[in-house]
DNA sequence: ATAGTAAAAAATCTCGAGAAAACCATTGAC
DNA sequence: GTCAATGGTTTTCTCGAGATTTTTTACTAT
């Protein structure tokens, strides 16, 4: 069905379906974290959390490492886990970086995609609007589900891309972004520009206008951003 | 004495001195994945690698998740760990992302860089150098010398960059192109152009000629990566 | 012979208890 | 009053044994 199934992952750990129990933990905290239930600084005591999320001490431990994984949480020599720390400094950067990778890495997918990969962003892009249409009646899944298309949309876009490393790290920024964008989403829902940048994207990308296509997209990005600049200063400790 | 000693280290377990057996136990596997110990695409048995590396099956459980995070080990579901394979088209990955990668933190080291940063750049080519001197009694230590020297020296090269995120992943893809530059020095030892192209970064460096000097990088490079190509391919499995 | 099934073997994954280290509050000395 | 040392408490880290899952081997029927 799929040849590219042996090709090893090079996420490792970000599979569809979670296999292993520490997995499944790691992904419920992975949520939790991303979610704010855990906040950034949190001390994340092994022998309070086993008991919340159901497992083993070990197994929890292991949870826990995989998380370092993303940079998600930072362990530190004999003293335990913590949730990594959040400011405007790092979601500057990550910002940054994100959309030279990701410019990049688009522009190659622009270059290379061929008709699977349009219809894949054609089908994406139709998935988040449906998405957005019902972010209307602001109920958490809506707005999970619509996080989950998003990020499906962005990886649709450069899946054609030859660059597996390209797509690793782009996802792990993709994640701490998440983070950030969370929190501006109190101040404000999502826009309606977003669904028009989406799709001066997608007209960009079928036109195979990479340049364009690119300098939307770091926009986009961007916008996010300045978003997460104007809130107030004690959001983002 | 060092201010930046509470920022949160990106890489999570690269501190200085391993200070738990876990950590340990994921050095001494990293090196000998790199080194070749553990061949490419290797299955690594949790019940025999224990009393290998002297440790508990949790412990080094703990060390090959670690490794997951450099993307030395690939983790299987259910099916437990492997050393991750190695391609010519994946080190051709590494070396074109490297140099992206590399090239944008390097210029933006050159125009932040103030004079402890220019020392630091003078100091680890000296050591370089000298290490380089050492190589031709060709032992196995004056090698890996080398190896940390060199590293050290890329490093320094950008650690003005303020992009904590460049440094992270470039840091992750030195390590994966130490596996197949160990391969490229079977057919033929440290050439002398080496020192002469280091030479001309760090010239270009501390005339502040940022172009120049990611141009002279990008060149470094991708020589291994020509090297590599010459290689059989049966060694590059 | 081949294919499918089932039991046996091996390896992984999971857990809880013990050892080692870090943390905190109290005490004592200067 | 400030600082250093000490002992008790908490937390992390480590280990080995049991439960699941995967893989291998052997067997039977077509």
């Amino acid at each position: 069905m799929n040849d590219l199934a042996n090709v090893p992952d090079l996420s490792g750990h970000q599979a569809d379906e979670p296999k292993t129990l520490a997995e499944a933990a790691y992904r419920q905290l992975r949520r939790d974290i991303i979610e704010g239930v855990h906040r950034p600084g949190e001390k994340l005591r092994v022998e309070h959390l086993k008991d919340q999320y159901a497992v083993g001490a070990g197994t929890l431990r292991e949870a826990l490492q995989l998380l370092v994984t993303d940079a998600l949480v930072v362990a530190q020599g004999q003293r335990g886990f913590r949730v990594a720390p959040i400011s405007l400094d790092d979601f500057e950067d990550i910002t940054r970086t994100r959309v030279l990778l990701e410019t990049v890495a688009l522009q190659q997918s622009i270059e290379l995609g061929d008709d699977t990969w349009e219809a894949n962003v054609v089908a994406s892009f139709h998935m988040l609007s449906r998405a957005e249409e019902k972010l209307v009646d602001g109920t958490n899944a809506s707005r999970e589900e619509w996080e989950l298309r998003n990020r499906a949309f962005h990886e649709v876009l450069i899946s054609a891309s030859t660059s597996r490393w390209l797509r690793h790290f782009q996802n792990i920024l993709y994640l701490q972004s998440e983070r950030y964008r969370r929190l501006s989403l109190f101040r404000q829902p999502i826009s309606r520009d977003v669904h028009a940048e989406h799709q001066a994207i997608v007209d960009a990308a079928l036109a195979r206008n990479s340049k364009e296509a690119a300098r939307i997209l770091t926009e986009h990005v961007l916008r996010t951003l300045e978003a997460v600049r104007k809130l107030p200063a004690e959001m983002i400790s």
